[in-house]
DNA sequence: AGCACGCCGACT
DNA sequence: GTCGGCGTGCTC
């Protein structure tokens, strides 16, 4: 039996980013796994804290004093054998904790509230009793966390011994049932019973022939019910004779958008695949079938059935008893997709968006876990699934930014992706029509296996592009959202019944508020940027630390009245629609109009139903949605996101367009595309117009390799920050040295300067870009770095490390 | 993170 | 003297 277990502790400090040594008690012996969670003292005094056991009977060189493990809280383990040893790669290639990649890849829920709860135990007097414990005897310190005054009082009362502070370790998971009753008697003394009745007792003498049926059976309390037509009286009548126990029945909790009914007698069956998708599939499975790690890069136009290839590839791992994972991007993560791959494998799937409540998606993770799903279709961290024994990895739109998370562990799925390709011996699938330049470029190095889709399945050609010239537009005929073309054609599409989808590019582009006196614009006192307008609240927001005001009705500046809201909101472009266009019925799909859990889904239904002509929104509906009646996409502004200063700025723009364009003409009615831009000539503009990815790689690739940017270079940005400008700089004047003198010579260092945003929830930041083509020990540099930043002459300051960062900004 | 320890100035 | 401010270092 192991004695010693190895603990990675939920404290996610630098100091603490390694495995501790615990004892097992005997008593825990038969419950203690590698991969469960456990409850261990940790620190001085009686402070408790959630870890994970990361290995079993190692030797330590610990010679203090080891402390026992104080409870386990699973029982089985939450972490595969496969999830820990990619754990620790993550918390390596993304310089974060260890911890923080552990919980990364759990639900919410597995993370456990730890809390300090204040208890009295000897007389404090009224006051005390009355003004901080509010006349109880307990108090959660989490709720005086903001009062110091308080917080001094309470450790002068622990000092003397009137009160103590518990350690709370509280899982928060928690099984969702219903009651179910389960017969105690067999049919024999079920008769009995029924001879001991009242004559009249007909609902009684009913229950016991029902219950004569189930014997050894668990019934939800609602079947038999339903089934029997008995009221719950009578059941507890039963529970209370003894006939029967009620017993709580595990189930999973329903998520909206995938109702009861997967019924697995009437799936889809595979379609027809044209040549080129047969070709594909066909040296997809092979890879699968020869356990073959191999990435494709799987490039088609849109309309191309790049989907239909993804799931017959599926099919096929699920044939040779193998599970399959697909990722899209949360933004194309729609009901049509999910329900398209529901359609073909029924009750296997799982499916993990991000609206999930938090219940919803650890339900869905058990259901993976034990294998009752064994397709996932899911957003980013679905790469962290449970699954065991995949035989397929495909991401959706490979090229999207969201595949990389902004926030520490900062990884990118596709990297994961490859990772787990590589440990289950399964091939990975990147699909896109627009493949990023990092990926497009390692297949044509054959580092990727590229597949390529040239037609589209419904034969039709990709739909003609008209470029319209804001400039001109505005000159002839003044400031509008809509060019004279795009209305006309918008015009036609209602005369011939036909829809029109319309998005607005609100890249790098917000309603902000500014005075017409002074210049003065409303800005976060936390964060150095400009604060949004929300009608829906009635409020100006930061998008960075939450802060939310009031709409000012005069300048804060100049008190001046003339204070206007500038920027085109998706309502404002809505408020104008009307009036140009009045027959026409709009939905709107913003933010605002989809926060409401399913609305998304609905407003989708309702617009292909045909319940309106014009979808209008944002990126969100660029991707993946396939509505047969739309023949005309319109961009009302195309280059907003031109501007930023930001290396992929064109790679983006031409994405965007490539992809809305796509959404026209799908079915068998030809589509048509209108652009409107202020910059007509731009070659991401021209390109897209064009259909021609091959060209704006080249001219792109160019430009990247003249200007040193990925993929000719690898980089790395490394962020300080402090609540005071100058200790920011300072810290990060000592670090530039600090990696100025270990890197390589070939390596490029870029800054240090302060970031575009540089005060963020009330602290300064500053940066480095770090461009390099082979440093062997900069991986090592950059975690010293971290390691000295956390004592000696850097109180208080912050450092964080982005490796292939998506913006520079 | 959260806590103790230890050093310093400012009071009952 | 000693209370409590904060800088420093440790947690199996």
């Amino acid at each position: 039996m192991p004695e010693l277990a190895q603990v990675i502790v939920d404290v996610p400090t630098m100091q603490t980013n390694q495995p501790y040594t615990y004892q097992i008690p005997s008593t825990l012996e038969k419950q203690i796994q590698v991969g469960v969670r456990v409850v261990v003292p940790f620190g001085n005094g009686s402070r408790t804290v959630q870890g994970f056991v990361v290995a079993l009977d190692q030797p330590t060189d610990y010679d203090g004093k080891l402390k026992p493990i104080k409870a386990v809280m699973d029982l089985r383990p939450v972490i595969n054998k496969e999830l820990l040893v990619l754990s620790k790669w993550l918390a390596d290639t993304t310089y974060s904790f260890w911890i923080s990649c552990l919980y990364t890849m759990l639900p919410n829920l597995l993370k456990a509230k730890t809390s300090r709860i204040i208890r009295i135990i000897d007389d404090v007097d009224e006051q005390v009793a009355f003004d901080i414990f509010h006349g109880r005897d307990e108090l959660d310190m989490a709720t005086v966390q903001d009062k110091p005054a308080i917080i001094s009082k309470l450790f002068q009362l622990q000092r003397a011994g009137k009160i103590t502070i518990d350690y709370r370790v509280e899982d928060r998971a928690r099984v969702k049932t219903v009651t179910g009753i389960k017969p105690i008697l067999n049919f024999e003394q079920l008769e009995e019973q029924r001879t001991s009745l009242h004559p009249n007792a007909h609902a009684q003498n009913r229950l016991i022939s029902y219950l004569q049926t189930i014997t050894g059976q668990v019934v939800k309390i609602k079947d038999a019910e339903h089934v029997t037509g008995l009221k719950t009286g009578t059941f507890n009548q039963g529970q209370k004779k003894g006939w029967l126990e009620k017993v709580p029945i595990e189930v999973y909790r329903n998520p909206l958008g995938m109702q009861a009914s997967l019924d697995n007698q009437h799936l889809d069956s595979p379609l027809h695949l044209n040549p080129e998708q047969q070709h594909a599939v066909d040296e997809i499975n092979k890879a699968i079938d020869n356990h073959d790690p191999e990435t494709f890069l799987l490039q088609g136009v849109t309309g191309s059935g790049k989907t239909e290839v993804y799931l017959q590839t599926i099919a096929n791992a699920l044939k040779q008893g193998k599970t399959a994972l697909m990722l899209v991007p949360e933004i194309s993560l729609t009901p049509q997709i999910v329900s398209r791959v529901q359609r073909r494998f029924g009750s296997k799937v799982a499916v993990l968006h991000s609206s999930l409540s938090n219940g919803e998606r650890y339900d869905e993770w058990r259901r993976i876990e034990r294998g009752e799903a064994r397709v996932v279709v899911g957003a980013r961290s679905a790469i962290f699934a449970p699954l065991k024994n995949l035989g397929i990895i495909i991401l959706d739109e490979e090229h999207e930014s969201s595949y990389k998370q902004d926030e520490a562990p900062r990884y990118h799925a596709r990297e994961v992706a490859k990772w787990r390709g590589k440990y289950n011996h399964a091939p990975v699938v990147l699909g896109s029509a627009t493949p990023s330049l990092e990926s497009r470029a390692r297949a044509i190095k054959k580092v990727y296996h590229l597949l390529h889709l040239r037609h589209r399945v419904n034969q039709q050609p990709l739909p003609p592009i008209e470029i319209v010239d804001m400039r001109e537009e505005v000159k002839k005929y003044g400031e509008s959202n809509f060019s004279q073309s795009l209305l006309r054609k918008l015009d036609q599409r209602l005369q011939k019944r036909e829809q029109s989808i319309l998005m607005l590019n609100r890249r790098g582009f917000s309603s902000f508020m500014m005075c017409r006196d002074c210049g003065a614009v409303l800005k976060c006192p936390n964060c150095d940027i400009s604060l949004t307008l929300h009608m829906d609240t009635h409020t100006m927001k930061c998008h960075y630390c939450g802060h939310e005001e009031p709409i000012p009705y005069e300048c804060p500046n100049c008190h001046s009245r003339k204070i206007r809201y500038y920027g085109t909101g998706t309502e404002k472009v809505e408020q104008e629609l009307h009036q140009l266009l009045p027959q026409a019925r709009i939905i709107r799909m913003d933010v605002d109009t989809t926060k409401r859990k399913g609305m998304h889904a609905k407003l989708l239904r309702q617009f292909g139903q045909h319940q309106a002509d014009i979808l209008l929104g944002t990126q969100m509906i660029a991707k993946g949605l396939d509505f047969p009646n739309v023949t005309l996409v319109g961009v009302l502004n195309a280059d907003t996101g031109l501007g930023l200063p930001d290396f992929r700025a064109s790679e983006r723009t031409f994405d965007l367009l490539s992809q809305v364009s796509g959404r026209a003409g799908r079915a068998n009615k030809q589509g048509e595309v209108v652009i409107q831009t202020y910059n007509p000539d731009h070659y991401a503009i021209q390109d897209a117009k064009n259909h021609n990815y091959d060209q704006f790689f080249n001219q792109e690739m160019a430009l990247r390799h003249q200007a040193g940017y990925p993929p000719y270079y690898y980089t790395v940005r490394l962020m300080a920050s402090h609540p005071e400008e100058a200790q920011a700089a300072k810290a990060m004047v000592r670090i530039y040295e600090q990696l100025r003198r270990g890197i390589a010579p070939s390596t490029i260092l870029l800054g240090p300067t302060p970031r575009a945003i540089a005060r963020m929830k009330r602290r300064y930041y500053y940066q480095i870009v770090i461009k390099y083509k082979k440093d062997p020990q900069l991986h090592n540099l950059l975690f010293k770095i971290l390691h000295d930043t956390q004592s000696h002459g850097y109180k208080d300051v912050q450092v964080s490390i982005d490796p292939d960062p998506q913006y520079f900004m």
